[in-house]
DNA sequence: ATCGATTCTAACATCGATGTTCAGATCCGA
DNA sequence: TCGGATCTGAACATCGATGTTAGAATCGAT
């Protein structure tokens, strides 16, 4: 296996996320290998979009994972903060999950998308119920507004308007101190 | 005129933000009228497409001018409230124009939405200098983060996890105050 | 060096969407 | 009611992308 899978849709992610009616030969060039063995590992197109989610969305479960997110006993401002560096460097997985809409039909995805969503707001519930999150603001939204904050800061670095370094920090002060003067 | 080239735009933003990847033929369905029809209005599907993000700009340009954002007597953090709320009904228009990668080699379309980026930084600019927000973080994200933070209200309304009338005041609220508690 | 597996090139069929054409239906004002 | 304009349905050509197949080439292990 001269190319791994990995690799593939490592390609696969950064083409169709630039440009998602990018053809098939397009991204069998970009990675590397002949349209044929392109359809030899992902049998159809669809296939091979499944799998690009199904990547980015394994990516998401590890990295909340590592963060601790679902650990009572972590703090979970520091939790998020953690989270926050780490899903960083999937921006790009990010933009192609936030575009693909022809995945929403798909029960798998909406499920462990839902799950992911839980999980971080329950983070947000329990950091407002030890009073490190307003509690006027509904935990859903604040949810909402992490997610998007991450977005912006992985847009953002994408056109060079922040620096790499600066993502985590920005999204963190932004969301919990908010950008106006005290 | 039975159908107004008006009301085909708006049907064809709802049904291409939806899937973007509908045919002619789903658009001229929808909007209730023939595809040779759609044909006569717009030559071409990219005709199409930009005529929609065109709409979209201009619209987003009338919002910034009824809410007097270059207007320097004007209090800027007023006006991106006011801004906040007249964005919100162009919701789908916005998630078309951000989903739409075709767009990004259209010189004219790139270079007003680089104007409406210009004008919100400014804005944004003209806030810090009056000490209503923070000088320590960057002009250009704090514009994005406040962009991000309507099209997550966006949709959040149309996900039902907001009520579309708290949308404007949860964006404003935690862009300038955060989440966190004081 | 050989064998088996994998990848490659180069075709091919298929299919759906785009865009065109045109004759008839329909509408709307005079 | 008439006449011009507009909309419509039903074809048609074209084109590009998907997916398939076969044989040649390449590679990797023994």
């Amino acid at each position: 296996m001269t190319v791994s899978t990995d690799a593939i849709l490592e390609t696969a992610t950064r083409v169709l996320a630039a440009s998602p009616t990018a053809t098939l030969a397009d991204v069998a060039r970009a990675a590397g290998i002949s349209r044929t063995t392109l359809f030899m590992r992902f049998a159809t197109r669809d296939d091979l979009l499944l799998a690009l989610a199904v990547d980015a969305i394994d990516r998401i479960d590890a990295a909340i994972l590592a963060a601790g997110i679902t650990d009572a006993s972590h703090d979970p401002v520091v939790a998020l903060a953690d989270l926050t560096a780490s899903m960083m460097p999937l921006g790009a997985r990010l933009g192609y999950l936030l575009r693909e809409r022809s995945l929403d039909d798909n029960e798998e995805l909406r499920e462990r998308w839902a799950q992911i969503d839980r999980t971080i707001t329950d983070a947000v519930r329990r950091a407002q119920a030890a009073h490190r999150v307003r509690a006027d603001l509904p935990a859903l939204w604040v949810a909402d507004a992490w997610f998007w904050l991450v977005v912006a800061a992985w847009e953002a670095v994408e056109a060079g308007r922040i620096a790499p370094v600066d993502g985590p920090r920005l999204v963190i002060t932004t969301l919990l101190d908010g950008t106006g003067s005290r």
